[in-house]
DNA sequence: TGTACATCAGTGAACGCGCGTTCACTGATGTAC
DNA sequence: TGTACATCAGTGAACGCGCGTTCACTGATGTAC
């Protein structure tokens, strides 16, 4: 929210641009990403389709907002998620965060797919979207770099070898995120971090359908054993 | 492909058919399922559109059986791998499965997405589906078995406990698939299967876009490591 | 082998709908003096 | 404090496009006798 609106036309511009982007969100809901149209915004907002282009110069540009919120509220779920456990309680860290992430994904399914799932055909996401989203991943690397710096991942398990390119990868990583991670903690942990996405996506996108009932107590299972695999 | 076409007509239909399924892919590829036109189909076919109804009674018809090829496609690779390769290789094997399926979503990319990636929009998939997703799944639980029977799921690890619900789930899950792991094993091994598709779409999906830049050498790394949690 | 009839494939027009985006316009709000 | 001008929000019409699906139709292919 840039500067406070201090004439009464900014102060209705921004209350108008803030319904435009919940009632997209709420279209997002029920028709998906790809079916999100300005004009059926416009519709519902009680105004000329045209109209809208005073707030958003463009669908992709409402998009790209509403891809920024999705990132922004699930970083924000696990940012508040750590900040409720003590520090130096990892596991009970890495638990809160995993959950708050998938209970996020289960609330808003489609704003998780849309920013986890396939990407929107034809969109180009921007730059703007690059740091919102890096919320989450600096919220796993620090949990993980909290263990490594108590010693807690003594346990985490040593490959035999690793490619020349994935260490390099490895050691620019840590240059960007600021992490002191070795490479085979970091490298178990970006592993972990895929299976959190991989566990949620594969139960609300439905292959775990007839298979899993009790999705949150089976994420729950899985979830411990990551946390015991990083941090003994 | 049901029953030999004996007469000509019969003979074109089927060409037909197969024809309409392969463009009908190839704009799957272009721009998505969601943007999936029978108009478009029936105009790179030379046709008028209603005559593509002569096919397929409906778009999601047409979806389907591109949903349906997908996941035989994906099964087909997978199987091919694990049976290129010595069944006692149980690392081989491991590998060998994961790194089809890699290739195949890389080569595939909106195919993936169509089984892997968020839901189409509108469409409800049918029973049809379900045999043919399980294929890939039946090779992981199949090799994942054959481990376990030669004895070499004895490091796998054990959790302290697992709900009752997750314990009856997996049991459904044993007879429907005729496993005979127990579950701490196929808790993890799902877990796993979870990583597999995690890491694959991570990549797949631009999430790991200027973090990994050799992408199957960082998709070896991990697919060790998870060999070396089943399999020791 | 030939003919009569039934089946099927493809046509062309139409229905009814939706979309993103542009543009000239009116009337209200804000700003500078 | 009041006035003149500039800025802005919203309108309504239009452009040009695409879609799924239905339907009555022609002409070709297949089948039964």
């Amino acid at each position: 929210m840039p500067d406070a609106p201090h004439t009464a036309r900014a102060r209705v511009r921004a209350e108008l641009t803030a319904e435009i982007v919940a009632i997209g969100r709420r279209q997002l809901a029920e028709v998906g990403a790809a079916a999100l149209s300005l004009r059926a915004v416009a519709r519902e907002l009680g105004m000329v389709s045209s109209a809208v282009y005073r707030y958003f110069p463009s669908r992709d540009a409402l998009l790209t907002r509403l891809i920024i919120d999705a990132y922004d509220a699930v970083g924000e779920v696990a940012e508040a998620a750590d900040a409720g456990r003590r520090r130096g309680d990892l596991e009970g860290r890495w638990l809160a965060v995993t959950r708050a992430i998938r209970s996020w994904a289960q609330a808003s399914p489609h704003e998780y797919a849309l920013i986890y799932g396939s990407p929107v055909p034809g969109y180009a996401a921007p730059g703007d979207t690059i740091d919102p989203a890096a919320r989450v991943s600096t919220v796993f690397l620090r949990l993980v770099g909290d263990g490594h710096a108590a010693g807690r991942t003594a346990a985490v398990a040593r490959p035999a070898s690793m490619p020349r390119s994935v260490r390099a990868d490895l050691a620019r990583l840590r240059g960007m995120a600021g992490s002191e991670l070795p490479d085979h903690v970091l490298a178990v942990a970006l592993g972990e971090w895929a299976g959190v996405f991989g566990t949620i996506s594969l139960e609300l996108f439905g292959h775990l359908h007839n298979v899993i009932t009790d999705g949150e107590a089976f994420f729950d299972v899985q979830m411990r054993a990551a946390a015991s695999r990083l941090f003994g």
